[in-house]
DNA sequence: CACCTTTCTGCAATCGTTTGAACAAACACA
DNA sequence: TGTGTTTGTTCAAACGATTGCAGAAAGGTG
């Protein structure tokens, strides 16, 4: 491995001369810093990283963590995407992503602080947020940069990166409304996380506003699985009265509501329309292609890492929550051609 | 920050002694121990990772580089389940994952150059295989511990862990075969990639074995994209005589084979039959539902990690390369319920 | 020419660990 | 009691960089 010392010895000058080389400190002079760039290139010379990470006291590294396989929100395209999204931005900014995972529950804690207390990262992104989630407690105590994918609902200020899930739902729901739907159900996911809460709320929203009813029959939770939404069709389609448009809290499950639809002899959407979230690509290859609210999966990644290396790098918040756009994207899962009323 | 000073202080021994119960030296008394440990966990005490690797040179990280966008055999569920066996068996072995990516593909070699030059991970594991990879070559070339998921023509010493895609693929025609098939197409991915290679092969060994035509019409090039497959279609569907079976390279693919045969007015499988590789969670819930290889994901990258890590522990290498089982997993979209015959 | 700046480079301490060698104390044995 | 071994601990040098301070050389000024 060759070192700083090998190209001081090389050059006929110090260690020291060669850090400030590298560094671009200004009071080198330019045949010097010329002679020395010649040889480190000539030995293919890189710094040690973790020699630099010692005296800096800083790694270049963000740390993110794997949400265990239980969470299925992230067993997802989905999930693909925002990684993408993190890894690019961070990449672009000169930072290195640092993935983990906890074996257990118990040892989420653990996970990260061996992360934070090692000092094996400049930053965090947290991605899932439950509505108590003791790794948020645990970062702000500590006061370790950080940056939450979602909101939190106990700290104000800890930096966020979100879409504004209550109005996104409401869209969705708003669009059923419009196409003269009046019973309308939710497929919702797990009800410890803000999300689920949060596009609840958004589709009682639109339903008081338009005076519809709202049925606690016609709404059901689960899991971020196909089988959930599976599952949830033939709850709904046995009761007296179904419901003729459905919320779902996100693709994957949507296309198990159809997949559970079409098992019942349902159209889509004939008989019944389907709104979810996330547009993974799929959406669109589904029968019939499904409609799905857009939240800018990568760009949330990417926004994340970006404000939350401002944050590491001491420069000033301007925004919090940074709230990225959603769009809803119609296609013919929610087109009802004949409006037909109950 | 607390260091192994600090609690050296407080118990009243020398930094080595602390370093000594950390890594558990059988040369500590009982009572020390237990004093340091003591102090240790007041303080909430987390040894320095960089520190620690600046003298031990071994970081206890790997590497992994996400594909770029463009290389969209990844943009793909089955990405997802890989990167999880991955980071699974890292983290059950003790090894952290860092994450980068090249923004260009001039970069690639770069950014893991950044990684291996700088000492920031003690192996690599590398995803794609192109049929020239220069990754490989340089990676070789310094002697760095790495492990392919795939396989490579030029080297033959590097680890490897692949499934027997001429197998999987022979396996996927033969079925085809047996229901009665004659005139089988073949949609494949980009031709430089050993994967599209192999199981081009072993189709073409199925043909053979059969006494089938082979027609260089109904084998057509693409990406690992939904349109790729949907192109394919209106290119085989125009011609005068026509395959009714065809081998897919990839689910995403045939999603959009489905989706072309769909639109083109085919019926599957009572037109034409699609066999396909990766076996994803969604092609259950195709329509109709896929038959797929399972290549076990999964267990893909876990076993690379696995033997990645013998490999840079120093441990002996039994078996080399280390093929993944596949299953051929038969569904709706294969199963020609009237036999015909051209 | 003496003196003061400015410009460039080197010395040495430091970051938080690990680890071989030295050493002291305790114990065993004849 | 002297000698040898075992056990437990400390010393000090390293790992590969950075950086404040000091010093040398060069240039500027009156």
């Amino acid at each position: 491995m060759v070192t700083i010392k090998d190209i001081a010895k090389l050059a006929g000058v110090s260690p020291s001369t060669v850090s400030r080389v590298v560094s671009n400190h200004p009071r080198i002079s330019a045949e010097t810093s010329r002679k020395v760039k010649k040889i480190m290139e000539e030995l293919g010379y890189h710094p040690n990283v973790m020699a630099k990470s010692l005296v800096s006291k800083t790694t270049h590294t963000i740390g993110i963590m794997l949400p265990r396989p239980a969470e299925e929100l992230f067993r997802n395209d989905f999930f693909g995407e925002l990684l993408r999204g993190i890894v690019t931005q961070s990449t672009r900014m000169g930072y290195d992503v640092l993935l983990t995972t906890a074996t257990s529950e118990q040892d989420e804690l653990g996970a990260i602080s061996r992360l934070v207390r090692g000092r094996r990262v400049d930053g965090i992104v947290l991605l899932s947020s439950r509505r108590d989630d003791p790794l948020i407690a645990y970062l702000n105590e500590e006061k370790f940069p950080f940056v939450l994918i979602g909101r939190s609902e106990a700290y104000a200020d800890v930096l966020m990166v979100d879409n504004n899930n209550v109005q996104a739902s409401y869209d969705a729901t708003k669009h059923l409304i419009a196409q003269g739907h009046e019973r309308i159900g939710f497929v919702s996911g797990p009800p410890n996380l803000i999300l689920s809460h949060d596009r609840l709320k958004g589709y009682e929203k639109a339903l008081a506003e338009a005076g519809l009813e709202k049925r606690s029959e016609w709404i059901v939770e689960g899991e971020f699985l196909q089988e959930s939404g599976f599952r949830a069709m033939s709850l709904f389609m046995s009761l007296p009265e179904r419901p003729t448009a459905l919320v779902v809290i996100d693709d994957n499950v949507a296309f198990g509501v159809l997949r559970g639809l079409a098992e019942l002899g349902y159209r889509v959407p004939e008989d019944i329309s389907v709104v979810s979230f996330n547009n993974i690509p799929l959406a669109e290859l589904a029968t019939p292609p499904l409609s799905s609210i857009d939240i800018g999966t990568y760009q949330l990644g990417y926004t994340a890492v970006q404000s939350l290396l401002r944050l590491v790098q001491g420069e000033p918040i301007h925004q919090n929550p940074i709230v990225i756009p959603h769009r809803l994207v119609v296609r013919e899962s929610s087109i009802n051609p004949a409006l037909k009323r109950s």
